[in-house]
DNA sequence: CCAAAAATTTGATAATTGTCAAGTGATTGC
DNA sequence: GCAATCACTTGACAATTATCAAATTTTTGG
C-alpha cells in the first residue's frame, strides 16, 4: 500500500472514529491494485474475502438473473462496497466492474471483522454505513415500485442537478445505456422518455442536459426527501 | 410491561448476545401496548423515536408517494422493524399498520442508541440485522429489475412453500389485494397471473394454493439463492 | 341467516414498455 | 485519417401491464 492512498482513505467516515493503532492494523494488510476499465473485480455468488474501497476512478454493481443484467449503482470516490457481505462473510449479491481506470483498496474482510470487533468507533462507523445503504436500497425499491420510467428519468436528472451545485446545463455522467439499466428501462425507452422531456422543460443532445423549465420538470417528477435524499 | 412479554423478546436475535443488566436497562423503559387491526403505528417522514418489535400479530409496512401506495413488507413475530430510523435518528422511510390485533413492543430510540454505545455485543446483533436488512432490500430490487410479474409471482410461490415446510398445498398468508401490491402488481394482472400460473401446476382457489407440477412451477421461477434466499 | 360491504374476478380497452431491425452518429485504434 | 466498432436513435410492432366497468364471490356485522 502506497503512503499517498492513506490520506485517502482517511476521507472515509467509516475509517473516522477508530483509534489509529486500529486504522494501522487495517491497512497493513491492505493492498491496492489498479485495474483498466470493463474490468470485473467481484461476480455474484463469489465469497466475500475483502471490503472494497475506490479511491480513483468508478466502478459498476451489476446483477444478472437468467441472462438478464441490470445496473444496481455506480461507486464513486472515495466509497467502500460490499460492506454487508464483508460483516455477513456471506457472498456477494451483486458483481462489480471498473468502468474506466479505477485504483482500489481491498482490505481482507476477515481483519475488517476483527477490527470490527475491537473496535467500537469502527464498529459504530459500520453500523451508520450500513444504515445507510440499507436506507437507500428502500428508497431504491420505492423509487421503482412507485414511479413510471419516465418519473424516474425525471428525478434522476434533478439529483443529478442538485449534485453538479444547482446548474441548469450539466453533463450526464454515464453512458444512456447504463443509465436506462439503472432506471429499470430499454435504451430505446430511454431515448424516447428524454425526448418526452422536452415538454416538461428539458433538452438533452448527447450527454449535455439543460433544464430550460425547472417548474415543469419539478411538477413532474415531484421529487420527495423520502426518496431522493441521500442524506436522511 | 409485562412479565410474560420477556421472554418472547428474548427470542430475537438482536438481544441474545447483550448483558443481561443492558438487557435490563432496554426494557425497563420500553412499554407493550396491543393494537386493534388496521392501525395506523407510524408515518412515513415521521421521527423515528421508537424501535418497533411484533411480538404477536402482524404488521405491514407500506410507503405512499403521489397517492400511490405500495406495500413494502410484512413483519410478523418475533422481529424488529425501523431499526435504521433508530439508529440514524432519522426520520421514517416506510409506514406502518396492523394487519390483525397485534402486541407491540416499543423501545424508545434513544435507549437503543445508548446502549448500543454501551454493548459491543448488542452493537455487532445491530450491525448484523442491518447488514440482513440492507441485502433483503437488494434481493427485493434484484427480483423487481430482473424478473416479470409471473416470475415473480412463481418464485413467492416457492418461497411460501418452502416456508410450510415444503407442502405441495399450503395457504396464501396475505390477502390478494396486497399479495398484488408486494409484487409490484394491480389486483387484476395477480388474478390473470394465477390463472397463468394453471399451465405452470398451479392450482389457486380461494387462499389455498396447490403445486401439482414442481418442476414446470421451477423451470418458470428459476429461484437463485442471490435474490430468493432470506437467509444469505 | 341475511343484507351490505369488501374482495376478487372477468371483459374490454388503453397505456406503457419491450423487441427487432435498420439507420445515424460518435468513438477508437491502427 | 479512416475503417471498424460501438452507442444511440427511430420506426414498426408485440408483449406486458394498467384502467375502468361490471359481475361474481367472499366476508362481515347485525
Amino acid at each position: 500500500m502506497r503512503a499517498g492512498d492513506i490520506p485517502e482513505l482517511q476521507k472515509l467516515k467509516l475509517f473516522a472514529d477508530m483509534t489509529p493503532a486500529h486504522f494501522q492494523d487495517l491497512i497493513r494488510a491492505a493492498y491496492v491494485q489498479t485495474f483498466p476499465p470493463h474490468v470485473d473485480l467481484i461476480s455474484e455468488g463469489d465469497h466475500g474475502d475483502f471490503l472494497h474501497i475506490v479511491v480513483s476512478g468508478s466502478v459498476e454493481l451489476y446483477s444478472v438473473w437468467n441472462h438478464h443484467e441490470t445496473s444496481m449503482a455506480t461507486v464513486r470516490p472515495v466509497s467502500s462496497f460490499i460492506l454487508a457481505a464483508t460483516i455477513k462473510n456471506g457472498p456477494y449479491l451483486m458483481s462489480a466492474r471498473t468502468l474506466e481506470k479505477s485504483r482500489i483498496v481491498l482490505l481482507p474482510s476477515i481483519d475488517v471483522r476483527e477490527i470490527f470487533d475491537r473496535d467500537s468507533g469502527f464498529a459504530r462507523a459500520v453500523v451508520r454505513e450500513l444504515a445507510n445503504c440499507y436506507r437507500s436500497a428502500v428508497k431504491d425499491t420505492k423509487n421503482l415500485k412507485l414511479r413510471s420510467s419516465l418519473e424516474r428519468l425525471a428525478n434522476y436528472l434533478i439529483r443529478s442537478h442538485m449534485r453538479s451545485n444547482e446548474a441548469l446545463v450539466f453533463e450526464l455522467t454515464i453512458k444512456k445505456r447504463r443509465l436506462a439499466s439503472f432506471l429499470d428501462m430499454t435504451p430505446e425507452n430511454l431515448s424516447r422518455a428524454i425526448k418526452s422531456l422536452r415538454s416538461y422543460g428539458v433538452q438533452i443532445d448527447g450527454t449535455r442536459v439543460t433544464i430550460t423549465d425547472m417548474n415543469a420538470l419539478l411538477k413532474l417528477a415531484k421529487p420527495s426527501p423520502l426518496i431522493d435524499d441521500y442524506s436522511t
